[in-house]
RNA sequence: GGGGCGCUAGCUCAAUUGGCAGAGCAUCGGACUUUUAAUCCGCUGGUUCCGGGUUCGAGUCCCGGGCGCCCCA
């Protein structure tokens, strides 16, 4: 039994599995270099025989074989009787085996935690994925796309912040508890402070927030925000996802494309080497420049037809009708334009595209299109056929927002559970003077998803929304609604 | 919200038409001084997701519920 090893309350590692291999990876087979290291980690692997005992130590760099002997190793049987699964720290020679395997030859260690629940299958795994979900502390051991998927998550939002930071632009915090939600078209979650008695909401975007300190004068902002949506749960969407938001005074939407082409292309040859990526088996080119197309050439391309916001709106119902489209009596031309865009044509954007010239109804935050009446300089970046990005010239004009917003209020009213709210300080804020703003949204799970080949946004968090785990022989007690 | 699929040992999976619930790994005991998912011998391990029903007999069929996955809205 592990006894006679009390666990220390520090241990001081001074390698890693990693550093190892990489610092000795030419020795000859049966090297004994005399250099001695200490490494910490979970025993993944055991093959005790008899007076020689092999063993598996894996850490946050890798994994490393350690090699003990009855004759250098202290209490050899104990060694050998621990668990799959312990944390150990080691003490020893760096050499190799017979067959070449670099190895850590044990001459002190100490158990460092125990485990009392048996590891998964070491071959096998977690297969189930409600148990690598919720479970996600055994299936970072065993489960190795799991470990690179979500490494590869942090040093993306790392790579963003540091990248953005050099071409000027400050992180900043807004609240997370919003008074009133706004920013984006979505139901919120809503809870309650106390002291104020007052109904709270999760936000479900920090635009407002940032645009306010664009118009105090912070002229290059962004946030890496959590943000709270209460829709559906599915492959694409969880309830709190990741949205890199930046707001950058003096630019307009092009120079924010430009911008999502530099920084998207810069993250995928970092993250994986280059611009070419390959996406649930279909490749995908991310290298500027990326196509330009409206929303109309979009529809145009897949049904033939020339639209706008001008063209007769019985006609746009009847073509939604055509293709299965549900529609409301209160949709005007902009909003049947938006509904027959997004159910023929932007699933078969596979190659990057920004769609351009979204319909002002449809885009209550965006700045009128200088060109064409009716119309908004919005775009969205489209790649393997989702939303990755939303951006646009910022409505600067307070008149024409409260008017916008009224608008929102109005759709509220005929039972549109997304709609906005008025938001009086906001337009206070603009009635200040916001200069011409460029802004942008991404999402950072998606994007993580394209870059890491993930079909699941589940597979990109650590820890995705899951109905809670049930008492076992307690099912359907409660049995109201 | 609708439809389809799944849930069996700690993990990965079997179980003929409804007929004694099994294997590998892990655990436990034994052998083994160069293994690579080590090998060999032996022993354990079960609320078959939950509840009801049909039946001489239910992992299997029926009804209700739970959780998950996929598709659709």
């Amino acid at each position: 039994m592990k006894t006679g090893h009390s666990v220390p309350y520090s241990y001081s590692p001074d390698s890693t599995a990693a550093g190892i291999k990489q610092a000795y990876g030419e020795l000859e087979p049966g090297s004994e270099t005399g250099d001695i290291v200490v490494v910490a980690g979970r025993l993944m692997l055991r093959r005790v025989q008899g007076k020689l005992t092999f063993g598996q130590l894996a850490d946050s760099s890798g994994r490393i074989q350690l090699f003990a002997t009855v004759r250098d190793t202290p209490d050899f049987e104990e060694f050998g009787q621990l668990s799959l699964g312990d944390w150990i720290g080691v003490r020893g020679e760096v050499m190799t085996t017979r067959k070449g395997e670099l190895s850590i030859k044990v001459l002190e260690w100490t158990v460092l935690a125990e485990t009392r629940r048996p590891f998964p299958d070491k071959w096998h795994g977690i297969n189930d994925p409600d148990t690598r979900y919720r479970q996600r502390y055994v299936d970072l051991w065993v489960t190795d796309e799991a470990r690179h998927t979500l490494t590869v998550r942090s040093r993306l939002i790392s790579l963003t912040r540091r990248w953005l930071e050099d071409r000027g632009f400050m992180e900043v915090e807004t609240p997370a508890l919003h008074p009133v939600p706004g920013g984006a078209l979505a139901r919120p979650f809503s809870t309650f402070h106390n002291a104020l008695d007052q109904e709270m909401f999760l936000r479900i975007a920090p635009e407002l927030y940032l645009k306010r300190l664009v118009v105090g004068g912070f002229e290059k902002v962004f946030e890496i925000a959590r943000v709270f949506r209460n829709e559906g749960i599915s492959p694409r969407h969880n309830p709190e996802f990741t949205m890199l938001e930046l707001y950058q005074a003096y630019a307009d939407w092009t120079d924010i494309m430009a911008l999502v082409e530099d920084l998207v292309s810069y993250l995928a040859v970092e993250l994986t080497g280059s611009t070419t990526i390959t996406y649930q088996g279909r490749e995908i080119e991310l290298a500027a420049p990326w196509r330009r197309a409206s929303l109309s050439t979009l529809i145009e391309e897949q049904i033939g037809l020339s639209l706008s916001v001008e063209t007769p709106i019985e006609e746009l119902r009847s073509l939604c009708d055509k293709h299965s489209i549900e529609w409301k009596e209160t949709y005007g031309t902009g909003k049947l334009l938006l509904e027959l865009y997004e159910k023929t044509a932007e699933a078969k954007q596979w190659q990057p595209v920004f769609v351009t010239e979204y319909p002002i109804e449809v885009s209550p935050l965006a700045r009128p299109h200088r060109d064409l009446p009716g119309m908004t300089e919005r775009f969205e970046a489209i790649v393997a056929g989702r939303e990755l990005c939303n951006a646009f010239s910022e409505l600067l004009d307070p008149d024409d927002q409260r008017e916008r917003f009224e608008d929102q209020v109005r759709e509220r009213d005929n039972g549109d559970e997304e709609a906005m709210a008025v938001d009086e300080d906001y337009l206070r804020a603009l009635e200040y003077g916001l200069p011409p703003t460029g802004g942008l949204g991404i999402g950072i799970d998606r994007l993580v998803m394209l870059l890491t080949d993930s079909a699941t946004i589940r597979d990109v968090v650590l820890f995705p929304t899951l109905r809670p785990e049930q008492e076992r022989g307690s099912a359907s007690i409660d049995t109201e609604d």
